[in-house]
DNA sequence: TGTACATCAGTGAACGCGCGTTCACTGATGTAC
DNA sequence: TGTACATCAGTGAACGCGCGTTCACTGATGTAC
């Protein structure tokens, strides 16, 4: 071989990682391949020793994204006490530095409304990545049935993707600080509130 | 004049509204100009006619498609009872019909992650929009002061807006009937809460 | 009322450009002896 | 250890294609007389 054993998986694991920057930055549809590649410090023409056609790029940078998310919600939950992990990654995501910096931040706000449109196996890679986000939500759910934190964990991770949204959309106007302070508001409180169901099953056990 | 007085602005209004579809369904930037006039009868050399540059229809089906959400929302809330505005709207909002049908629905989840990437020029069209959107929300949420109704409303609007764009991205599966669900019931718990300093206030008053 | 002319919404060919993809080639390095 | 060869990640020109935009032209209809 040319190259030694691991080089050519750095350099493909490097456009990748880069593209998932530019991606988000740009939208699913924004960036070209010849452009992407000068991010990674190579030429447009080796990108086919690597990836099948531009839609396997974008699908294994969208996953690596989710995965960088979620590895990310980890290390900060890590850091704080169980009933303050939901808490530290509302506060983190609804804010301004998440808003200003898409590249570098979740997926759902920057390219969801991409990725319905995408061929069925890249919505399908995506709804997978979406369910271990769900998931891991779930976690941070505090005091709930199973069942409970995962209808909770769903309309939190709606609330927050919907407020970044709606705050890129309003830029970086008042408009804008106002809506990352009502969703994150709201996030809190939705989850921290018992639903009802659960809360008349402890009653009745008491 | 070769046509009669009002034609021209027939025709234009004709190209708006099939864009404002076309451009819900298929992206910001995935469909052409020749296609969106062929769309409305015409060929594509005509288009110049009309509008200044592609992006200037893109402005123009934008808030016609706003302004279209915002007037199914009047007459739906028109012929329900005060108390029961809100949930009439969030139950439409969030139902598979709605999700499956993105060219008559609502332009945030749809385009949203493309807006924030546009020209300041698009981007401040539609955040006008996305506030006239709030302010009508404003009045769908019962028994608060303005500013918590404000503040209220945006939030329940992130919440919509957010859970639609989950359930597209999950597209017509189990997990994306489940975020329906969520998203909805969320939503209206959300709105039906009275917050912490109201209830302070009207403890006081009594 | 009838006729000649002016208007301009709409047509369709053409443009320049950037895109995703292909391909013959290069040359640094691993491997065989 | 040294040398000849094989490999293949990466290069850069070229491709076909679709895009937004331009432009000379058309022809139905409004207007002037």
């Amino acid at each position: 071989m040319r190259y030694s054993r691991e080089h050519k998986q750095e350099t493909h694991d490097r456009i990748v990682k880069k593209a998932s920057v530019r991606l988000r930055e740009k939208g699913a549809h924004g960036i070209g391949v010849a452009d992407l590649m000068k991010e990674a410090g190579l030429t447009h023409g080796g990108f086919y020793a690597h990836f099948d056609s531009r839609e396997a790029l974008v699908i294994e940078a969208f996953a690596y994204a989710m995965d960088r998310s979620m590895e990310h919600w980890r290390k900060q939950s890590d850091q704080v006490a169980p009933e303050k992990q939901l808490t530290q990654i509302v506060e983190t995501y609804l804010s301004a530095l998440h808003r200003d910096n898409p590249g570098h931040g979740c997926s759902i706000p920057s390219l969801g409304s991409e990725i319905s449109r995408e061929s069925p196996k890249t919505r399908k890679a995506f709804a997978g990545k979406l369910d271990e986000m769900i998931e891991m939500m779930v976690g941070f759910i505090p005091d709930m049935s199973r069942k409970a934190a995962r209808k909770q964990a769903i309309a939190t991770l709606a609330t927050m993707a919907g407020t970044m949204l709606l705050a890129r959309i309003a830029g970086t106007s008042e408009l804008s600080d106002e809506v990352l302070k009502a969703g994150k508001d709201s996030a809190l409180e939705g989850a921290r509130r018992e639903p009802k169901a659960v809360a008349a099953k402890k009653a009745k056990q008491s």
